[in-house]
DNA sequence: GCGATATAATTGATAACTCAAGTATATGTC
DNA sequence: GACATATACTTGAGTTATCAATTATATCGC
């Protein structure tokens, strides 16, 4: 038995955390949501122009581009985002919010916050503060 | 746009977080491992008999048992791992280190320490502290 | 000791990603 | 302005997990 360092315990605490995380979520789905879903529709909702390439909502969000394709497919088919060709570079696909994106985002939203005070009740403020300087410095979004 | 909380940002950040954390790990395939192999491994190698129970890995990885099942099956085939049975109960199969296992651990670690002071540099030894019980007020393993 | 209920593990089907390769377009260099 | 390189996005194949159902065994209440 070799005892890991206090760094890599916390990193790997960190990804037992996101499980619990991503399983508390998983009451989004009575909006028809997924977590991800949930993160992308923040993520268009405070864009200044409510939309975003797809490329940074990949960075943002912490997924590959081809991830970001995948996860937006069924979000446009219900209706929740729709594309937005960029006249300057014809790569470029926006992503937008509609107005049932917005709607459901904003029901949605109600619900995480629920599930964000059931997570986080005892934890104090300055703890907070620690934890989201570190996150920020791990590559975390300040938003 | 409506903003949301510091806790659900905070949230939020650490599922990015997660997945920056997890693809730096993706170096210990050098080793023939997984992030999630590795701490599998950690968990043995820490245990008091050296065995665990699959429900228990599951618990403290923060995955299902079946994800354990899955997970242990190719460890099995290339001998990190092996099985035991436990006398007292036939529904139970322990999950034994091997000493190649121990061997690759004590590899990775070496790696995965690294890693760890590459994503972690400039933390301070008092933020960890806090991190570390924030991390386990919120279900992670204090280890 | 028997039936109801709980627990440990596995399995089939599926979801949510990844990586590598491919397509289309843009940009820099000479 | 042509060519090499870079970027944005998509697609095919594979991986790693999930959930729900199943099997096997254990435990509880009577």
């Amino acid at each position: 038995m070799s005892t890991i360092s206090d760094s890599l315990t916390i990193l790997i605490s960190t990804m037992k955390v996101q499980s619990i995380i991503a399983r508390r979520f998983d009451r989004l789905s009575v909006h028809g949501l997924g977590f991800s879903d949930f993160i992308i529709l923040n993520l268009l909702d405070n864009a200044p122009v409510e939309k975003m390439r797809r490329i940074d909502l990949a960075e943002k969000i912490g997924l590959t581009a081809s991830g970001v394709t995948r996860l937006l497919l069924p979000m446009e088919k219900t209706g929740f985002v729709t594309r937005e060709s960029n006249q300057r570079d014809a790569r470029v696909s926006y992503v937008v919010i509609t107005a049932a994106g917005k709607k459901i985002f904003e029901e949605a939203r109600q619900t995480a916050e629920l599930i964000a005070k059931e997570l986080l009740p005892s934890v104090k403020a300055k703890d907070l503060k620690i934890l989201s300087e570190t996150l920020f410095a791990l590559g975390g979004n300040a938003y």
